[in-house]
DNA sequence: TGTACATCAGTGAACGCGCGTTCACTGATGTAC
DNA sequence: TGTACATCAGTGAACGCGCGTTCACTGATGTAC
């Protein structure tokens, strides 16, 4: 199995139909949501027996895992590169921000998947756990870049940090390695939780009937949070 | 039909085995989560055929309806309760974010039901927009009377509104009959998006490893949003 | 280069299950005289 | 107060459906000599 060693043409029919299979069921799931994603059917729209699918995934619970990784990995993909095309922090924000909102419209089921209510019974495992990170990492990263280039400049003062708190963003800012203090983390983990309210708030119908359309009001919120997290204009 | 006339015997068994039903179907709620939830196993566990449940709930969506109005109903009347028992702004403040974070943890498969991603096939009707509307209610109501005693101070001026979100806020304010500023809408919408994306995050998993166990960034983000809307201490 | 064997992909039938909803029915409760 | 009729609650069988997963199998692809 050496890494320079062209595939076999099953090496390459198998990665192929796994990513077919992949398709179909991101297909499904825009159609019917997570909950309803059927093996069986996936199989029939691919014109192979049910059991076929087995020889790609061992259970419907792995398969769902895949589709919460591609979703993590895709959105990350996403904001990453919208994130690198802007140098100055509050751009940076700005796009990055936008970005999950864009991919969240665009992929309403996928984004369902990861940041909906669980799927009942079953339990994310430990792979998704580094893909579901990129996000809030960009975030993190954007806030730093200001930080170094001395320009991190909080709206106002907020209330003090507990212990507990303190000490929980110390623990990420260690594990991300950066030393942005521990007020700046806490205000960016809000952010963090501001905009995906915002975005399930919008794509699960909650603001229906008050800020809707919805961009005005989110295009706002993060020019706020971007005040508040201290990324100036 | 006169409203003084007293129960017969068929419409008290009426009234208490619908819910009874309901009831069951909470208890399945909880233990399968929203998908999952069945008829028969409704009916199995109350100890009656199946088609019974239909003489009280024409189909198995009648019944969801009738959980998501009852979910919203219940965490509105726990906000209420926990809103009344404070007259000073900020602490009315607290007491109603702190109430939706208890009620979301003691009921986290009602929270999923309302909050998380909509059951797919499922198209919530009129009835549940009442309702839903309760908590921010309160919270407009809480920022409201801050106003009125002249004490309602926003810790940072902030972004300006777009003619279109102002247009959206001052229609917000005519609904609630309030002569709110448009501001002073637009921050407490962000802050309630704010507060559900919090407890969402919580209860579904997202701030696992970092801000976990959560109340203490919690409660700072509560005082942080009190701050930001403009009820000071 | 050719052959023998091992590996893998895909099949189709089957198992065992649960679901929502309908329907004709029995028997109990309520109502009008 | 008693009786005849209408209303309603609840039953149990049936319809028609789909699901995840297993298993013994055939036939194609890959590997070692």
């Amino acid at each position: 199995m050496s890494p320079s060693r062209s595939l076999t043409a099953r090496e390459r029919a198998r990665a192929e139909l796994t990513s077919e299979i992949k398709h179909q069921a991101r297909a499904q799931l825009a159609e019917h949501g997570a909950h309803d994603l059927s093996l069986r059917a996936i199989a029939r729209e691919l014109g192979m027996a049910s059991s076929a699918i087995y020889r790609y995934f061992p259970s419907r619970d792995e398969l769902l895992t895949a589709l919460i990784v591609d979703a993590y990995n895709d959105l990350g993909d996403a904001v990453d590169k919208a994130g690198k095309a802007h140098r100055k922090p509050r751009l940076r924000w700005r796009a990055c921000c936008t970005a999950v909102r864009e991919w969240a419209l665009a992929h309403p089921q996928e984004y369902a998947l990861i940041y909906g209510s669980p799927v009942p019974g079953y339990a994310a495992p430990q792979d998704t756990v580094a893909p579901a990170a990129r996000v809030p990492l960009v975030m993190l990263d954007t806030v730093r870049g200001a930080h170094e280039d001395g320009r991190l400049d909080p709206a106002f003062p907020g209330p003090l940090l507990s212990p507990t708190l303190k000490a929980q963003a110390d623990a990420v800012a260690a594990a991300v390695e950066t030393d942005l203090p521990a007020d700046a983390i806490a205000r960016a983990i809000l952010a963090w939780t501001q905009l995906f309210g915002m975005i399930s708030f919008e794509l699960f119908g909650q603001l229906v009937g008050s800020v809707d359309p919805s961009k005005p009001f989110f295009d706002h919120a993060v020019e706020t949070m971007a005040e508040f997290v201290g990324l100036r204009a």
